[in-house]
RNA sequence: GCGCUCUUAGUAUAGUGGUUAGAAUCUCGGGUUUCCAACCCGAGGAGCCGGGUUCGAUCCCCGGAGGGCGCACCA
């Protein structure tokens, strides 16, 4: 059997090995925008949150996690309500759909859309006569869509369900505060379910309507935004930049480049922001994503938030899909306590120097990760189609070449032969231990050895052990080794330290 | 949301207006096998949903859902 396609064998990995399904719910025939996580793929964003909150905690964030549902108010203050409703002319001939402001602020380029109110809009519509560009037939009212999804709670209350985690995290904000005894920066993350009502969703987990997000915020004075203590640390670091100037002047490969570069030469403005650029490519790269498939991408001024005041995309190369974003770093400025402390009557100025009379309101800086492109893009970018030499044949195997903190199983035990009483019993038995030694581990007798090492394989499991006729003897296994497919013997009563230091080198 | 196109076992597919929808892979049971998808025996599993035309529809028609591509959308 040959493998002539690698996208959609890996299309079909995905749902075959229980990473990814959907959409779902599958046997109603779907809803689009909706996908499941299988075991696999499960256990595999489990281990990444894992490594991620072991990681967050030496930086000296904290954790918080706070509702989905949040009152209309909020929205309001926060800007969303506004922004997330787009005002859009539908033809009633064609049913040909149009962001009315983008329209007519293209059909008149010299006046200001931006804030005009939707009978103004309609009203210039029928005072020009503007109709529909594919078949002529004049519009009429204009209509809203929102992309952030409504419902009630009790007795008609609109609610909201939340378009990004970061929002309900500031609304913590003087809670945070007294936590952290006013030791700034704050340093907080948040990790959950945000809801988009996306118009036509696609590219499988990249655009769906129910994703995770997992975000980090820095609450941060202007002065320390200017001179940042970590960011000594890390300013030698050497990130691949390309600002929009260089997307302007077309070029697409990213520039290596050193934050201290970054900083004296203007491409970065702060360096506590640069420090999150870090902190961003420091958390991808230890999921394993290799150094070739990481960019980050400057928005230019008009891609930007209405929140943001600098925006930079963390983006994988993928075969499928192209640049993907996986995180975005925003430079959120004061804006969203300046908002929510205008719309809750809140006084958010805090000293945050050393002179209790010298009172701002603080800055956010954040970090936002996509769980489920992450995971979309690890899985893709770590799969391979290898040609493998055995003795009669040249044969292909699947491999994913996921960490060894991140595979669903980290070892799976296999007896040899599964009709050979003492060894399976041998077998079982030391994946017991394993297994009671808390290290993820398989068992598996279904097959010949050639099979049980690539179903393995397919999984991305680093180590297989295999018990065999000299393991009754000497006591020893063999442990083959999924990249290489080297093996070697080592002592059954060693195994679980040898995993153990295998796994922590 | 629009246009084009597609939808058959878990996966990827073949075929047909009419007996029991075929092969691969897969899964399960058994045999064989002393390390990389071997082999043998047996078994299991499928035409997206709803309506119409027809004596009879998986196949033709209409509608819906979902996927792909293009447009639009993607703060």
């Amino acid at each position: 059997m040959k493998i002539e396609d690698k996208i959609e064998t890996f299309n079909s990995l995905i749902k075959r090995r229980g990473f990814i399904w959907g959409p779902s719910p599958e046997i109603y025939g779907g809803l689009s925008g909706f996908y499941s996580y299988g075991p696999a793929g499960m256990a595999l964003k489990n281990n990444i949150l894992s490594i991620f909150r072991r990681e967050l905690r030496y930086f000296g964030f904290g954790e918080v996690e706070c509702p989905t549902i949040m009152p209309e108010i909020v929205w309001k203050a926060s800007g969303h309500l506004e922004r997330f409703i787009d005002p859009i002319l539908k033809c009633s001939k064609c049913a040909n759909l149009l962001r009315a402001d983008k329209f007519l602020q293209e059909m008149f380029p010299d006046r200001m859309i931006d804030g005009m109110s939707y009978e103004k809009m309609e009203q210039l519509i029928l005072d020009n006569k503007i109709s529909c560009p594919k078949c002529d037939t004049l519009f009429g009212k204009i209509e809203e869509y929102n992309l952030m999804l409504k419902t009630q709670v009790g007795a008609g209350n609109t609610v909201y369900m939340r378009p990004e985690t970061a929002t309900t995290t500031y609304l913590l904000f003087n809670r945070l505060d007294q936590d952290a005894r006013k030791q700034y920066p704050i340093r907080v993350f948040q990790y959950g379910k945000a809801y988009r009502n996306e118009i036509s969703p696609r590219q499988h987990v990249l655009r769906m309507r129910a994703f995770d997000q997992f975000e980090l915020q820095f609450f941060i004075s202007k002065e320390q935004e200017m001179q940042f203590e970590d960011y000594e640390d890390i300013k030698d670091a050497v990130l691949p930049l390309l600002d929009w100037k260089m997307q302007d002047d077309n070029l697409s490969e990213p520039k290596m480049t050193s934050l201290h570069e970054a900083i004296s030469n203007g491409t970065l403005k702060k360096p506590a922001f640069a420090y999150c650029m870090y902190l961003g490519y420091y958390l991808t790269k230890i999921l394993g994503f290799t150094e070739d498939s990481i960019r980050f991408r400057q928005h230019s001024p008009n891609e930007r938030a209405h929140y943001a005041d600098d925006a930079w995309d963390l983006e994988i190369e993928t075969n499928q899909f192209g640049w993907v974003e996986i995180c975005g770093i925003h430079d959120r400025t004061d804006y969203d306590l300046k908002c929510h402390g205008k719309f809750a009557n809140e006084n958010f100025e805090i000293a945050m120097g050393s002179d209790p009379k010298n009172k701002e309101i603080p800055q956010i800086l954040e970090i936002a990760f996509g769980p489920d492109r992450i995971i979309y893009t690890l899985l893709e970018t770590l799969f391979e189609v290898e040609e493998i030499k055995t003795k009669t044949k040249v044969d292909q195997r699947i491999v994913l070449k996921l960490g060894l903190e991140l595979a669903p199983n980290t070892v799976a035990v296999f007896p040899l032969k599964k009709n050979e009483e003492r060894i399976k019993t041998l077998a079982k038995n030391i994946h017991k231990k394993l297994i009671e030694n808390r290290i993820n581990s398989f068992y598996d007798e279904k097959g010949a050895i050639g099979k049980l090492y690539r179903r393995q394989d397919e999984l991305g499991t680093p180590f297989c052990i295999t018990v065999d006729f000299q393991s009754l003897e000497d006591e020893t296994v063999t442990i083959r080794y999924r990249d290489s497919m080297n093996q070697e013997r080592i002592n059954i009563p060693e195994i679980s330290d040898f995993l153990k230091k295998k796994i922590n080198q």
